[in-house]
DNA sequence: TGTTTTTGTTAAAACCTTTTAGCAACTAAA
DNA sequence: TTTAGTTGCTAAAAGGTTTTAACAAAAACA
């Protein structure tokens, strides 16, 4: 066997091998144009054995679809994109479309030159995360003329986006805790500018009615202990129940419950929010959490990317995957409480 | 200005709308060959005009070399890759190189796939990356024509690898306690199996001397808590100091300490492993922990394979990358003990 | 028999770029 | 004047694949 070029074996050593023209072969391992069933079986045999595989490039180069599609994020190490970018790599893996990362850190000059060398390449697609309410996608984005999918984030009017119902998701959360039978339910959340933040307290409100209260933060659990530390410094009744909007946040808060020797969840049950499970299976008594399905979240992005790049059309708008409630002893069923 | 195909200008445009041949064109542009300094700035001038840039796919057919580098990962959740992997990225996007990012979710079949795939991309070399001492690098990588660099996984003797100074950053640990005048420093740490695990062990060990312990366990959380229960339930002498195999450890080390009223660092002193800041900040007291500067280590994989793909020789062997000590409240300085 | 259809194959064009080799014109040296 | 060298440019080949159009041979039809 011997090779043409470069060491790998392109498919003039298959016709060669096999006496047949380029063409044939090519048409043979593609099962385009009309193909004897012989010399067809024969080119790919022949193939298989001298391991031939196309050339990426020439074959990208000619038909105008390079099968990799690019992923622009700005959180590289943030919980939410990562295990979100392994579900949408599952999915492209298994129709042979490689993934970009290209991590952008905010910064709106790595974010062009990333998306130039992206176009450079001829992506067939590109993903766009975002978690931040202040950080729109880059307008250069809406002006291509491949498709864009916007996780997390919010693309223009007519694109197709992915969230997580957030707002589902809070009264996953917010009804578990009634149906334990407690009323006076508190809110413990993130920074307001964030719009999943403002999503799930808007949801919160409105189930829980005039006692709702939201105390804004950060994302942290720093917060979550100084969140606990307010309110019973103040007067008032306290809260019998505390919806928190991070498993962090509620990392700091169950700590300093329990540095208040408030048992949990029989004087206050806790739930928090992401189902990061190093968090939310550490604290003690573990967690009750929302699940935000992340995984799942990139499969459907990932088809998405998939089907438009193919020419198919997908409905436009944000579609917002349900959450799940991942039920732990921070809130237990109703008939355990 | 009329394009020639697909909607992207070529470098054919570029050349028609300057009045020169396509190859006057590519020297103008490139410097290559000999062009007349007015041609060559009027060539970049529209060049630049109409936004030409090169077809990526076009020339890594021609030159052999696709400017894209594939990263194989195990570990898509872990704190450890990503880090790494956003440094190896910024050193890229630097050199005009993209990332593919391949998650082998320890499948063998997947990491095949994903390898065919790069190869069929042309890539100009490739990043593997594994944690766990059992998990062998595929072996179809020793045999590739293109360049591989491990990091924190071992590859055959005459490869290329990065990996943090293990040895090093458990004595900038220990020393640090012994410094703070602690004599009985106990080491609990993660599993066995981890390579990691056992450097950061006989290092302790050896500083430590006879008195020396090490508690195998896992890398949880949980785990650091159980082992104080079983430091505190038995007999004899109890430690001044802990040493943690990484931050989560450190932190069930902590809470459990902080039940039985022990006070941090004044009777016993905790230093961690990971500078897992999400971790490492929020523990109460804040803990001093080893920084493995993983961003570093992904500059110098990204450098290193960025080398090896333009043909220039890298010392083979491990190399071996300092940890810092990042001094917080859980093991203060000496001067403040 | 002659005419149309079908079948299997192939040469050549196309994709976009870089690079080689060569050409013409001009300059400098002999 | 010839010879040699330099400069600026270009045609053409190359890279590996898919696709189009054409062709010959065989088959079907009249």
């Amino acid at each position: 066997m011997k090779e043409s070029s470069g060491g790998r074996h392109t498919i003039r050593d298959v016709a060669k091998a096999a006496g047949v023209s380029i063409s044939t072969a090519s048409n043979a391992l593609n099962g385009t144009g009309r193909t004897n069933a012989e010399t067809r079986e024969k080119v790919r045999r022949i193939a298989e054995e001298i391991g031939f595989r196309p050339n990426a490039l020439a074959r990208g180069l000619l038909t105008k679809r390079s099968h990799a599609i690019g992923m622009l994020t700005n959180d590289t190490y943030g919980r939410l994109t990562l295990p979100m970018a392994s579900g949408v790599s599952e999915v492209l893996v298994d129709h042979g479309v490689s993934l970009f990362l290209c991590a952008t850190n905010n910064n709106p000059r790595l974010a062009k030159l990333h998306l130039e060398a992206l176009l450079d390449r001829q992506v067939d697609g590109i993903i766009f995360t975002a978690t931040r309410i202040d950080l729109e996608p880059p307008p250069e984005l809406t002006k291509l003329r491949i498709p864009v999918v916007y996780v997390f984030a919010q693309g223009p009017s007519d694109s197709v986006s992915f969230h997580p119902d957030d707002a589902q998701g809070a009264r996953l959360a917010v009804e578990h805790l009634q149906r334990l039978g407690r009323s006076r339910i508190l809110h413990i959340t993130g920074e307001q500018n964030y719009r999943a933040a403002c999503i799930r307290a808007e949801a919160y409100r409105e189930l829980v009615g005039p006692t709702a209260e939201v105390m804004f933060g950060d994302w942290s659990e720093e917060w979550g202990h100084a969140a606990i530390e307010t309110v019973f410094s103040r007067s008032g009744a306290k809260p019998d129940a505390i919806f928190c909007g991070s498993d962090e946040i509620a990392r700091g808060v169950i700590d300093a419950l329990r540095d208040r020797n408030i048992s949990i969840p029989d004087d206050i049950a806790v739930v928090g929010f992401d189902n990061w499970e190093v968090v939310s299976r550490q604290t003690r008594p573990p967690l009750t959490t929302v699940d935000m399905e992340l995984k799942e979240l990139g499969h459907r992005a990932g088809l998405a990317i998939l089907g438009l790049s193919k020419g198919e059309t997908v409905a436009p708008g944000v579609e917002r995957l349900p959450c799940t409630l991942v039920i732990r002893r921070s809130a237990d069923q109703p008939g355990q409480a």
